[in-house]
RNA sequence: CGGAGUGUGGCUCAGUCUGGUAGAGCACCGCGUUCGGGACGCGGGGGUCGCAGGUUCGAAUCCUGCCACUCCGACCA
């Protein structure tokens, strides 16, 4: 992409109603614009973030299994009737009358309807499991939308149900979600830490929040050290018994504030006790026959009798994640994005268009690198060299390859690591050798 | 939903107390000088001062009502 054609619309100052740092970078780096109170547009780079986050999710639910659907943003009332739900849920269900006078509601989550898909369709427990999943929309009329896309209330959520014959089977389905969880977020460049959850009226231990540690996270939580070098699992039996893995990481002590207990955290090792900030950006949980029953969605048994299946459901909030990795990951300059999900791989800064020069060297540049896949952005704008790069250091680009006069007069360029600041000074091919390694 | 605050060009803000021709910086347009970490000079364009009433000869400014947004708290991908 050349930055003369695109846009990109950044920002010295950031608007006054953005408080917390993500927020503002967001604003700042021209990612987002905010149409109403945790309402936003998004913007070509902001897009093309969120994209690569949703895709990596979208990779690694397939590894785990899960089959994609896509479920409508707006829902029938009735269906929520059904579940019991519809009364319960609030002021921050958005109901919605069309107009034949219809009950409608933007979905918040989508319990009720995939459970109405799947009763539709499976009637015998030799089709199970299934874990059906879609990245869609959803809207929560929050009192108190805030922290930007952290907490909006139109959101892009992956949601995933898995259906099991009887609470075993289900494990086992918690069990690849767990592990797919976290190698989610490990490809994000993520530090997550599963955390047991509230597991609500259902009870049990199947319950976690995934949660990733920033200084500015909104709450406290408390782990055992190890769980955050830990790594991902990655590619594994998804037939198989997953459950030592599980097991590794809750054995370990970890946990939220509302769910912290001192006296177990005392157990920890002193110099394993993590106290720290965190982010939640998943969410898992088992819960039985709570839809099941009340929906009729049964499946006949061997016994040839019908029995209410056993759910579970998977939430990662992708959109909070464009937030949230860049509180994980920013410094004064700007954002930091981690290779997988930068909006760009690399920026060809040419410092000063219309120089024959450094035109033929950064169209070399840019060429070679679309060819490499690296998905390159030229900076082929007539600014002055401090602002190009205040510029691209904000919106975070990792790779910063730039040419000068200087540098074209001695047959080299400048490549810049956004992460680190490390600068090199080398010939092209050299270069672009590094950036593509 | 309780408490606090803010609404003035795209962005950051001054002006409001004490009513009297709407301002600055950034951004934008033109010309010139510049050009390796957000340059400088000259000229220019752009604002129903959140909305609606009211007071007044006169309202961004005072009064009333409403709306929007932000922050703190209780609740949540």
């Amino acid at each position: 992409m050349r930055l003369s054609r695109y846009f990109m619309p950044t920002l010295r100052e950031a608007p006054s109603d953005a408080q917390v740092v993500s927020h503002q970078l967001m604003l700042r780096a021209g990612m987002i614009r905010q149409e109403a109170a945790g309402i936003y547009a998004w913007l070509p780079l902001g897009l093309r973030v969120l994209k690569k986050i949703e895709q990596i999710v979208r990779e690694e639910m397939d590894r785990a299994g899960a089959i994609e659907v896509l479920m409508p943003t707006l829902q029938l009332a009735d269906l929520w009737r059904e579940s019991g739900r519809y009364e319960d849920y609030g002021d921050e269900m958005l109901r919605i009358t069309d107009r034949h006078k219809r009950d409608l509601l933007y979905g918040p989550t989508a319990e009720e309807v995939i459970t109405e898909i799947f009763r539709a369709y499976v009637k015998s427990y030799k089709d199970l499991p299934k874990n059906l999943y879609n990245i869609q929309w959803k809207f929560r009329d929050e009192r108190r939308p805030r922290f930007g896309v952290m907490r909006g209330r139109e959101f892009l959520m992956k949601d995933a149900y898995s259906f099991d014959v009887d609470e075993a089977a289900a494990r086992k389905s918690y069990n690849r979600m767990f592990i797919a969880y976290l190698n989610t977020y490990a490809r994000m460049g993520l530090n997550v830490v599963p955390m047991k959850a509230d597991p609500g009226p259902i009870g049990g231990d199947l319950s976690h929040e995934f949660i990733i540690l920033a200084d500015t996270g909104e709450s406290q939580v408390f782990c055992h050290k190890d769980l955050v070098e830990m790594g991902a699992p990655g590619d594994v039996d998804w037939d198989g018994d997953l459950q030592p893995l599980v097991e590794q990481r809750t054995n370990l002590y970890a946990a939220t504030e509302e769910m912290h207990d001192e006296a177990a955290f005392a157990q920890v090792p002193e110099d394993k006790r993590l106290s720290a900030r965190g982010i939640e950006v998943g969410h898992i949980f088992y819960f039985g026959e709570k839809y099941s029953k009340p929906m009729k969605a049964e499946v006949a048994g061997p016994d040839g009798q019908n029995h209410p299946i056993h759910g579970g459901s998977y939430g990662v909030g992708v959109s909070r994640l464009t937030g949230a990795i860049i509180e994980a990951s920013h410094d004064e300059a700007g954002i930091i994005w981690p290779d997988a999900v930068a909006p760009f791989g690399v920026a060809v800064i040419n410092l000063r268009p219309g120089d024959a020069g450094t035109d033929e060297v950064s169209e070399t540049a840019y060429q070679a690198l679309i060819a490499a896949g690296k998905d390159p952005l030229l900076d082929d704008s007539d600014q002055r060299p401090g602002a190009k790069f205040a510029a691209i250091d904000l919106v975070g680009i990792p790779w910063q390859l730039v040419v000068g006069p200087k540098g074209v007069a001695d047959g080299t360029v400048e490549i810049k690591r956004r992460a680190t600041g490390e600068k090199q000074t080398l010939p092209l091919e050299q270069a672009l050798k590094v950036i593509c390694a």
